[in-house]
DNA sequence: TTAAATGTTTAAAT
DNA sequence: CATTTAAACATTTA
């Protein structure tokens, strides 16, 4: 699911499963979730090796031995699933957006792209709201191609200095700025409010006035909570599985998201939903005092 | 029936 | 030109 320490647990997870494995074989029924051509496919997919799974910013980077690289962008509900079925046993990994389909049989109706290894492994590509995609491209190119050219560093290892000089210029809402990844790459919707309650902002106060020693603070509570949820990425939940295939709520950890309605942990106050940057926004209206 | 959903991407407005 | 805002994408679920 599409942020980043989900992102993150998927990366994790299939770098223990894919290098050294080739792939065989690809299928899919949505030709915008699966974008190379016919000729490339053939040339630098069939037949390679998996040499390393990697992250940027919410990007999965799965480099193969062509010299092409395999970009995965999950968007709001894609989920990777890796399925190995022998006689006696079945390994199973998957990550990314929550619903039943990782835990239930694939390919199912949302299965959009399917990979067949050569070690009778399948990795399925699952995305209900068709807004992610897979693409075939040369890895020495990736560093120019626009939707990785333009990422700000990474939420998770920018520089406390560095997070404050990107910020504090910027007119447009804190919320906002932690939502573009221009700025900074990795944020996503659940932790930008996740970690300005943390900070006690509101959401719609304007980065540039908000003071250093706030903003680095903000930083600080970013980088907690991202890495908290990945932490909890790598335990049994429901966004993430494996052959336990355990469930449980991957918001344990939530403060405010999705907690309308439901007490402030740190005062009592009702948690209130509102729109700010044009998504839904969760806050404490006496924690975070609206801005002037 | 209407609203909302974990993210970009593009166009339009400042 | 750079920055900011809002609509679009496609589908399901509450």
């Amino acid at each position: 699911m599409p942020e980043l320490p989900e992102v993150e647990t998927v990366v994790l997870g299939l770098r223990r499963l894919l290098p050294g494995h080739q792939v065989i074989r690809v299928k899919f029924d949505w030709d915008k979730s699966y974008q190379s051509s016919q000729a490339d496919t053939e040339r630098f997919l069939f037949g390679s090796k998996v040499i390393d799974v990697r992250r940027k910013a919410k990007t999965i980077l799965i480099d193969l031995s062509t010299g092409y690289t395999l970009a995965v962008h999950l968007k709001m509900t894609g989920q990777l699933v890796y399925v190995k079925k022998s006689n006696k046993s079945e390994q199973l990994f998957g990550a990314g957006h929550p619903n039943d389909s990782l835990l239930g049989d694939l390919p199912d109706k949302t299965t959009r792209v399917e990979f067949e290894l050569d070690d009778h492994a399948m990795l399925y590509f699952n995305d209900v709201r068709k807004f992610g995609w897979v693409r075939l491209l040369p890895t020495a190119t990736l560093e120019d191609v626009d939707f990785l050219k333009k990422l700000g560093p990474d939420a998770l290892s920018v520089r406390s200095s560095d997070f404050v000089e990107l910020f504090k210029k910027r007119r447009k809402s804190i919320k906002a700025c932690l939502l573009d990844q221009t700025i900074v790459a990795g944020c996503g919707n659940i932790y930008a409010d996740e970690s300005l309650w943390m900070t006690k902002l509101h959401p719609a106060t304007q980065a540039a006035k908000i003071s250093r020693s706030k903003l680095e603070e903000l930083h600080s509570n970013l980088q907690e909570v991202l890495n908290l949820s990945i932490e909890k990425g790598g335990s049994s939940n429901k966004n993430y599985i494996n052959a336990e295939g355990g469930t449980g709520s991957y918001l344990d950890f939530a403060n405010v998201y999705q907690r309308a309605g439901m007490p402030c942990s740190r005062c009592g106050t009702e948690i209130i939903r509102s729109v700010v940057a044009s998504r839904g926004t969760h806050t404490c209206p006496d924690c975070q005092r609206k801005k002037v």
